[in-house]
RNA sequence: GGGCCGGUAGCUCAGUUGGUUAGAGCACACCCUUGAUAAGGGUGGGGUCGAAAGUUCGAGUCUUUCUCGGCCCA
């Protein structure tokens, strides 16, 4: 029998997807038809939606995390330009900083280049040089993801534009009188005369001294305090004249100790943690003592001790303070704070009000902040300040120590933390965590949790510490008096700096004079130019000022900042600040944030695991859509799983999602027929059509609702179940007979064809932000004249008479029994009676309820079997439905396959002949 | 070490204010089909809801502790 007579599917989409092969070309079309241009062109007019771009730091390749942040910016973007938004993106670059300037110093110790013998500018331009490399290689593996933008206008935090906002920027800041210039411990090399950075450290062994030192109680709230001596342990006696307070843990318990050794401390009575009471009287050789008392740690508050120096020009308050920093590890559970040596004494000294002060200079000698020892180096203190402590009767014990302890990488010298001229931004002498705060409450955060994480934050950091001793930025641009020290402000001079970087680039800070910058008011002789330059959150804390503001294609505020979730405390955090500083209030309507991406087990992602995946890896094997299908089904609230199984599942769903298509297209021809929506009458359609159509009503509902929470995941799986159950197990599979054996002509088959020519326009539409690479090649085979791509087009708007709540409940029913009637064939299956489910005839017994409802329906057309009896079933039954099957009798239609025991009505099937 | 978030079938995810026997798709097993064919259909198995204790008539859901993992901070 020649199968000439039959409809068969004929499409030239190939079920084998080959979309490694195939997706570069795709990029290419686009490059070649300027997608970008064209849809901005389209949707001139429209609501704006700016999903401001979060700069990637330029370097590297990109890993996974990069790939899952780019690809959920561009589902973001599409679904809201198909939307009907005017949906702008504007990709960036983070350009500045230290990781930057050390590949160039990598380069240099290869070379055996000195840095030192490079002039500034000389090295910045490798710097930019090497940046602008990067952003290359970034710009084409952010495209073959499929991500569309304004590739060519990209922002970056180098450009002389972006240069000199950031200075104008910072002058707001400095005009308002928040800028300040303070001191803050950094690690320092007293050989160098250098700051150093946390990754140009190697921790190596070194002695150390150790001391265990007291301090009297001055004044305290409990009485049974009075009289005694705090203890205090450190490795770094030197740091001792620059004590401001003491921390305690407030959760530890204390004791205090009589102690009745023939020493400076006979009879006195000192306080220690209780659990730190042993080691102590071990370390310290003492052998008769005896406890008074023990009590909570919260009972120091508001005790005020005073120096051990004292009276030798150190008459101050030394204030107890709590800390959770204090712990049972070591020492004394009391902590000596000198806020100018350690960061944990920096903060919480700040916390308290109590400043850093420049108590050691460059070459690490004590300054004049330090009576009695000014101009010591501190590597020759320890002795004497033991010494001192000794005559003072405060030294309980001391020793020596061998620890793991910071060093130069150059030089190898030991380094100190030592604090040093930077400059901050207040976060309170203009309101500025109030007004972040405030701005965190109108903002919308998507998962919602990141507003609670950002809030406290903002509650409890520091002063914005925006300087770094670095060379790779933006040059803090300040003045200040060669007389009095003191910060130039004005305005102008401030302005005439930002315009000539706007023209010169920041470059020329570094080798013209300064008389350039200063203008005909000052004179170059009377200032000091500083050459700090900007931390880089700085930079790109304010790209909503040099991107959102400036350009018009934009709009500031952003609608959305999207960005994994440890940007709460990067560039959320610092746009946040930055903006709230200068403008008010928050650059984003809207923050969305992402986990981070780990294996299938749940761990990160690491070269010594070995369980690394890369987005090349992922390309090479399966494409970008099955990476974008990824993205969009894990939910990314959470950490995203990712390995080569996980894959493979998605690919499945991929295929499955294809081979809908596949079939649609097949039964087509691929010649696509768009149908207007609104003007169908929906009773032309058999019930079939209209509870398929009822269907979509739904599943688009679904679609819309999710959209707004940005629920992907959500949506992806019910468009897939949708293709899975609804279309391919049940519709496709029924109007299979329809398509193939019916005449074209037919009135069902033609309702047929209208229906998958109105599913395929919204599967194509639906699925179009996720699977950008695959809904384009469908779109192109279709030949659709007007537009040019798929994401030239918008979603559907699905007509409200096609929600049919009464025919929906009535196929809930009908399909219930089908379920059954599979049931009933798959028991006959089972026992090899029969094979194919045409080779069945069923009888279907249904209580009166059901049988009302079934008239009409067929359900040999429903269940694909040869023939249906139904009849009532019995009144005892419990059941309300009951089916039998049995094996059909006759002879096999040529056609239509159904097995006839007389003539078939369809056309040209040979039992009629 | 501290703060925050999380752990539901092999996998990706649903599980309203505590309330029947915890769901879906994929994967898996078996069967059918060979007119969607490196496809398609049917049926089915699979979960001490991270662990333990508690509150309750009743806990995946509330409380506490522990454990594992992630981010941030130190």
């Amino acid at each position: 029998m020649s199968k000439s007579n039959i409809n068969l599917p004929k499409t030239a989409f190939s079920m084998k997807a080959n979309l490694q092969n195939k997706e570069p070309g795709i990029i290419d079309y686009w490059d070649k038809i300027d997608l970008y241009k064209k849809l901005r062109n389209s949707s001139k007019g429209k609501t704006k939606f700016v999903l401001h771009d979060g700069p990637p730091y330029a370097n590297g390749d990109i890993h996974m995390g990069t790939a899952l942040n780019k690809i959920l910016k561009d589902i973001i973007v599409k679904f809201h330009q198909m939307k009907g938004e005017d949906s702008v993106y504007v990709p960036g670059w983070d350009c500045h900083g230290l990781p930057i300037e050390w590949k160039i110093e990598e380069q240099y110790k290869k070379n055996k280049k000195n840095k030192n013998e490079v002039p500034v500018n000389e090295f910045r331009k490798e710097c930019r040089d090497f940046a602008k490399k990067w952003i290359e290689v970034h710009k084409k593996q952010f495209k073959r993801l499929g991500v569309v933008g304004d590739w060519e206008n990209y922002y970056s935090t180098m450009s002389f534009d972006a240069e000199a906002q950031i200075v104008r920027e910072l002058g707001k800041f400095l005009k308002e009188g928040s800028l300040y210039r303070g001191y803050k411990p950094v690690l320092w090399s007293t050989v160098e005369k250098t700051a150093l950075a946390d990754a140009e450290v190697e921790y190596m062994d070194h002695k150390s001294d150790t001391i265990y030192a007291a301090f009297n109680i001055k004044k305290s709230k409990n009485k049974k305090l009075l009289n005694s001596e705090v203890i205090i342990w450190t490795t770094t006696p030197w740091t001792i004249p620059a004590n401001r307070a003491l921390a305690y843990n407030e959760n530890l318990k204390y004791v205090i100790v009589k102690i009745e050794d023939q020493t400076d401390f006979k009879n006195k009575k000192i306080i220690v943690a209780q659990d730190l009471l042993k080691s102590l009287i071990n370390d310290c050789g003492i052998e008769k003592f005896s406890k008074i008392l023990t009590f909570p740690g919260k009972d120091f508050k508001g005790t005020i001790c005073s120096h051990p120096f004292s009276k030798i020009g150190f008459d101050y308050d030394i204030p107890m303070l709590d800390a959770n920093f204090v712990t049972l590890e070591q020492g004394s559970g009391i902590v000596h704070c000198a806020p100018s040596h350690g960061p944990d004494d920096f903060n919480l000294c700040l916390k308290n009000n109590i400043k850093a002060e420049e108590t050691v200079n460059d070459d690490g000698k004590y300054t004049k902040h330090v009576p009695n020892f000014e101009g010591l180096h501190i590597f020759k203190a320890n002795k004497v300040i033991i010494e001192k402590l000794k005559e003072q009767k405060k030294l309980l014990s001391n020793g020596e120590l061998i620890h793991s302890y910071p060093h130069s990488w150059r030089s190898k010298a030991p380094l100190v933390h030592r604090a040093t001229p930077q400059w901050f931004i207040s976060m309170e002498s203009h309101g500025l965590r109030k007004k972040a705060l405030k701005s965190i409450d109108e903002t919308n955060f998507y998962p919602n949790k990141g507003k609670e994480r950002l809030k406290s934050m903002i509650e409890l950091r520091p002063d914005w510490c925006v300087s770094r001793q670095r060379v790779w930025g933006v040059p803090i641009p300040v003045f200040l008096s060669k007389d009095t020290n003191e910060v130039l402000m004005d305005e102008q001079v401030t302005e005439n700096i930002a315009s000539i970087f706007e023209k010169e680039g920041a470059d020329c800070w570094f080798e013209k004079d300064a008389q350039k910058f200063l203008g005909k008011k000052y004179k170059s002789e009377d200032y000091k130019k500083m050459t700090d330059i900007v931390e880089v959150w700085f930079d790109s804390g304010s790209t909503h000022a040099y991107v959102l503001e400036k350009r018009e294609d934009l709009k500031w505020p952003a609608s959305m900042y999207l960005e994994g979730s440890d940007q709460h405390r990067g560039w959320f955090h610092s746009s946040l600040l930055e903006s709230c500083g200068t403008r008010g209030r928050a650059p984003f309507e809207s923050i969305l944030s992402h986990g981070f991406v780990v294996d299938g087990k749940g761990l990160k992602m690491s070269k010594s695991l070995g369980n690394v995946i890369s987005p090349e890896d992922i390309l090479k094997k399966y494409g970008a859509d099955i990476l974008r299908t990824w993205v969009a089904v894990s939910d990314y609230a959470e950490d995203l799983r990712i390995d080569y199984s996980i894959l493979e599942q998605h690919a499945e769903s991929y295929r499955k999602i294809r081979n809908t298509f596949r079939y649609i297209l097949g039964n087509l021809n691929d010649k696509f027929e768009k149908v207007d929506f609104e003007k169908i009458n929906i009773k032309d359609f058999p019930e079939l059509e209209q509870y398929m159509l009822h269907k979509i009503f739904n599943l688009n509902l679904i679609f819309e609702k999710n959209f707004e929470k940005y629920n992907f995941h959500t949506i992806y799986k019910e468009i897939l179940n949708f293709c899975t159950s609804d279309l391919s197990a049940f519709y496709f599979d029924i109007r299979k007979d329809t398509l193939y054996c019916d005449s074209l002509k037919s009135k069902k088959r033609t309702s047929t064809i209208k229906f998958l020519n109105i599913v395929l326009e919204i599967l194509l539409k639906w699925f179009a932000p996720i699977l950008s690479f695959t809904t384009e090649e469908i779109y192109s085979l279709l030949k659709i004249e007007e537009k040019e791509s798929i994401h030239l087009e918008k979603f559907p708007i699905i007509p409200s008479n096609w929600n049919n709540k009464d025919l929906n409940g009535k196929w809930s029913e009908l399909i219930k029994i089908r379920d059954k009637c599979n049931s009933s064939i798959e028991l006959k299956r089972a026992s090899k009676e029969i094979g194919s489910s045409l080779e069945a005839n069923i009888k279907i017994f249904l209580n009166d309820k059901l049988l009302k409802l079934s008239k009409g329906t067929d359900f040999s057309e429903l269940c694909i079997t040869s023939g249906v009896k139904i009849d009532k079933i019995n009144k005892d039954d419990p059941e309300e439905i009951y089916v039998e099957t049995n094996k059909a009798e006759g002879k096999k239609c040529s056609v239509c396959w159904k097995i006839k025991k007389d003539k078939c009505e369809r056309d040209g099937c040979i039992l009629n002949n």
